[in-house]
DNA sequence: GACAGTGAGACAGTTTCCGTCTTAGTGTCT
DNA sequence: AGACACTAAGACGGAAACTGTCTCACTGTC
């Protein structure tokens, strides 16, 4: 309605999510105190709470879904405008794969629990992110294959993503399109189109 | 008297050091706890409170300590067989300034208080560590000139050094032999040989 | 078997942290 | 001016973590 009355606000929450940043990087998830980040986005604690009410635990979750969207945000850019499926998911696998790899903290960040693992993701982060990840690429699908098919494709590469990425092998390379196209071939695209017997 | 008993007392030690700096490096200073240490070194909390009786303060005084010492023993390594009075200080000061440029963690390690910021370094901690440089320089001048110009000059040179290390100047860069070898001819040389006045 | 060194963990005292709340200050809109 | 929304600062109690000490069981050596 009338004139844009707020004048910082939403500087505040995007100073806060880069403290959080900020913090996690130089300190990580378990080390991070609320205190830490108040100082950090120059903020005092109640302006935190207030935006983040339920604290701790909801600002954190508040930032890993941003940071899970963010990922499959840009992914999706990446794989839009894709002509076959095969390109598309070929697409998707090596830029989740060197997204993965650049950012250390990714990994961390899209797992459900701050102080877990990496070893630990596999287990019960996993779940959460084929979830997303299921919800962010299966539209893009949406051309090629049906709905149903697409989310057990998508399901199925997430988890070989994941697992590539937290126990490399020596003979695929998903960041390496040729390689990731050759791996496609063989084992993602067959399934949904040969009966299983 | 007997064969050496102790076949992992040395070890434990080393380790829990390692532990520390490992996690110091990690987390930073504040953030680190016994048990962190503990965990990381492989060792239980009681062995760690055997070694170092006193605990948190006394270990970390003790791997402060050492890192001084470290930082010393080397820097004198580099500066041994100086021929001149010119050529030892020279020597000092490039080798402390790369060092100091090369560990970020050096400086904060090399300060007493753990918290201590870089900036509170001048004030505080700057008096220990120009006492252990004394110590550790003044030996090496002793061909040059007396010990109490030596104790003078060694006290000047510590200043200006970690002066330069916290806020560098556009005109000097310590780390270059040439343009430290100018600084000293120009600023410290002179010093004890031309009357105040 | 005596012994020194170690890991594991219980324990109380202290500190830190969390989340909520109150108060005072600031800028905007009516 | 006054109402209003938003914030910084900090006090507060309860929960959690950390510290430092202690005991106990285990291991390898003399």
């Amino acid at each position: 309605m009338s004139a844009v009355t707020t004048s910082q606000p939403r500087d505040i929450e995007a100073a806060i999510f880069a403290a959080v940043d900020s913090c996690v990087t130089q300190w990580g998830w378990d080390k991070v105190t609320m205190d830490d980040i108040c100082v950090t986005a120059g903020v005092s604690r109640a302006t935190v709470y207030r935006l983040f009410p339920g604290g701790r635990d909801v600002l954190f979750e508040a930032v890993r879904l941003g940071k899970l969207e963010d990922f499959f945000t840009a992914m999706r850019a990446h794989v839009e405008g894709s002509e076959s499926l095969e390109d598309l998911l070929v697409r998707c696998i090596v830029v989740a794969s060197i997204e993965l790899q650049h950012d250390e903290h990714l990994a961390m960040m899209l797992a459900t629990v701050p102080g877990e693992t990496l070893g630990d993701l596999t287990v019960s982060g996993l779940g959460r992110i084929v979830r997303v990840a299921t919800a962010f690429i299966t539209p893009l699908t949406d051309e090629f294959i049906p709905g149903d098919e697409a989310a057990q494709i998508v399901d199925v590469m997430c988890r070989l993503v994941i697992s590539y990425y937290l126990s490399p092998s020596s003979t695929i390379d998903f960041t390496n399109e040729d390689a990731a196209r050759l791996f496609v071939q063989r084992f993602i695209l067959p399934a949904p189109t040969v009966a299983t017997r």
